[in-house]
DNA sequence: ACGCTTTCTGAAAGCGTTTACATCATACCA
DNA sequence: TGGTATGATGTAAACGCTTTCAGAAAGCGT
């Protein structure tokens, strides 16, 4: 039974001004003389007066805040992301807000957030479909694409990584320093981008090193420790051969060091573990995970600049890829 | 350079309808004529008409959405959180907004949540301070409070864990199981009720088990792996002795193990390492981590539907409390 | 004292919905 | 056959705010 809460006209009328002075002084539009400015604060102050949003958002033309919308399944380098923009965000005077998806609905946007709702988004992989993405993309609302490409080539601006490069590193490090060469691969979610072009820079190392690819060592990792951790503890139970395996992420890294702990195979001494992303917990695991770092509170942030320069009519760039560098620890067998 | 977007009354010029019967059909607020239907059902999809949610919030009482308050930092068990609030608030038709809160402003409501802009309000833990909770409950604004109670004992609902009797029993289980007499304690956070209740089972163990209480043996954890892991590095290096180390959490138990391992420590043979949450990769651990599982999923469940209870105008329960469970794996020394 | 700015303020027109309230057929019952 | 529910639709009044437009008051140069 909440109270009917003040509004903008009670505040008015304790204050003895019109509506149209406290909302300029409330946002500082226009000048307003000082001993008015006193009583409205006053008034506002007694009435604990807060304004109704919606209300501004209907009136004003702008909603002041921006969206993101990600995918249920989250994973631990989530926070640097939403740590990135949401500053970015911030600084810029916008309100950030989050939408998860829930499990069963996907690539739906729901009422709260997108076009009359907020100024711009932030799409995070698979959470919309091409022709939603496509919908907006034409309503020309403004939108910044993380971790994917936009539709049919749309000049939608989006950040990526560079996997390809990192993984073919990372790769071509285990062959020529440790000499692995039936080296296992973990592919991400279905459509996964970034899964593709790791597994792009995998491939291309094993063939630089004339390695032949081999179908058998590559799984399901999903990105997921418990999914890795399956694959990996089949592989094991039907006796297949392999000195390392990339993981395809860090979580999914923590499953198959899980897996290989539990079989009682040495890490690194008869497998070698490769992840990617570089997550804080990546430099806790026993041992020390040796991974690609790839910036992600950078390329958060980076999405949100792109966005925010779009809401202010500047030219974003069509694309923002960002560095990715080998981080060797104990995993693979150095030290 | 977004064109103008649609409205109701586009719509109905195009039907040949009033604005009034728009409404209705996409509310189904009110029977309507079937071929009417069609024709607005059409004149919506050429037009591509998507409802103003500002408006519609303006013009409704309700808004149809809930939003949740956490706090900057948010660790692992941050996803069952959500996914646990996100499906009850789904099935009951709501959306769901997230707000993150960015460093430095704390405890402070942002435009576009809370009062006019939501429903209800989820509310984290340190999100929001004591006075801003007692004036949303002055104003009848419903909530729900995730692990902390409520200020000046105002009853307001709130979801907690059995902290104090899971932590009892951890710590018990080292004591008479493992015969460990130096058990260390790292507390969370500043403030954090959750660590408090903890602490408390920690010593209620001790006592009953005749040790005495040692404030050297508690340091600070953060709930957080980096923290944690400097803590017991600095331990170490004094020399201090000690045979387990409740961690607080799992984030900092991992922390734990890290400079334990760095410094040539085994676990569990030579110290024991206890957790608490059993976040999903307490299995994945090296040794997998003997914790007490908090379930986190349906906690937050359980607060977010005595959210949608307040908001039928039911009676919410006053307090939710949640069993937790000790979960032995091998950290503590068993198997 | 006169015009001209400059400052400050109020009236009122939206913004895109929802929702009484009213209207008008049509159908049903006695 | 008159009377009354019932169904389908439109009219218009909110909802709480921003903002344009104009007007009043005050300052200033001449």
């Amino acid at each position: 039974m909440p109270k009917r809460r003040a509004t903008i006209s009670d505040v008015a009328r304790l204050a003895g001004v019109s509506i149209a002075t406290v909302s300029r002084v409330v946002n500082g539009t226009a000048p307003v003389a000082e001993d008015t400015v006193q009583r409205v604060r006053e008034a506002i102050a007694t009435l604990g007066y807060t304004p109704h949003a919606a209300a501004r958002k209907l009136a004003g033309r702008e909603t002041g805040t921006l969206g993101v919308l990600l995918p249920e399944v989250a994973a631990e380098f989530f926070f640097p992301l939403v740590r990135g923009i949401a500053e970015e965000v911030r600084n810029a005077g916008y309100d950030l807000l989050i939408h998860v998806a829930s499990s069963g609905q996907e690539s739906s946007l729901s009422t709260p957030l997108g076009e009359h709702n907020t100024d711009g988004l932030l799409i995070f992989t698979g959470r919309l479909s091409d022709e939603e993405i496509t919908r907006l993309y034409d309503a020309g609302f403004p939108m910044v694409l993380l971790y994917r490409s936009p539709p049919d080539d749309l000049p939608i601006p989006y950040v990526m990584f560079e996997n390809k490069k990192g993984a073919r590193a990372l790769i071509a490090h285990v062959i020529s320093v440790h000499h692995c060469r039936r080296i296992a691969f973990l592919r991400g979610p279905e459509g996964n981008e970034d899964s593709e072009w790791r597994e792009r820079g995998y491939r291309e190392a094993l063939e630089n090193h004339g390695i032949p690819f081999d179908e058998d060592l590559v799984g399901m990792g999903g990105f997921d420790a418990d999914i890795a951790r399956e694959t990996v503890e089949h592989w094991l139970q039907q006796g297949l051969d392999f000195d390392a395996i990339f993981a395809g992420d860090d979580e999914a890294a923590m499953g198959v060091m899980a897996a290989l702990r539990h079989a009682g195979k040495k890490v690194p001494d008869e497998v070698a573990v490769l992840g990617f992303d570089d997550i804080n917990s990546a430099k806790l695991m026993a041992p020390p995970l040796t991974t690609v770092r790839a910036p992600i509170q950078a390329a958060a942030a980076g999405a949100a600049q792109a966005l925010l320069a779009q809401l202010k009519g500047e030219e974003p760039p069509r694309q923002l890829r960002y560095p990715t560098q080998v981080i060797i620890r104990q995993s693979c067998g150095c030290d």
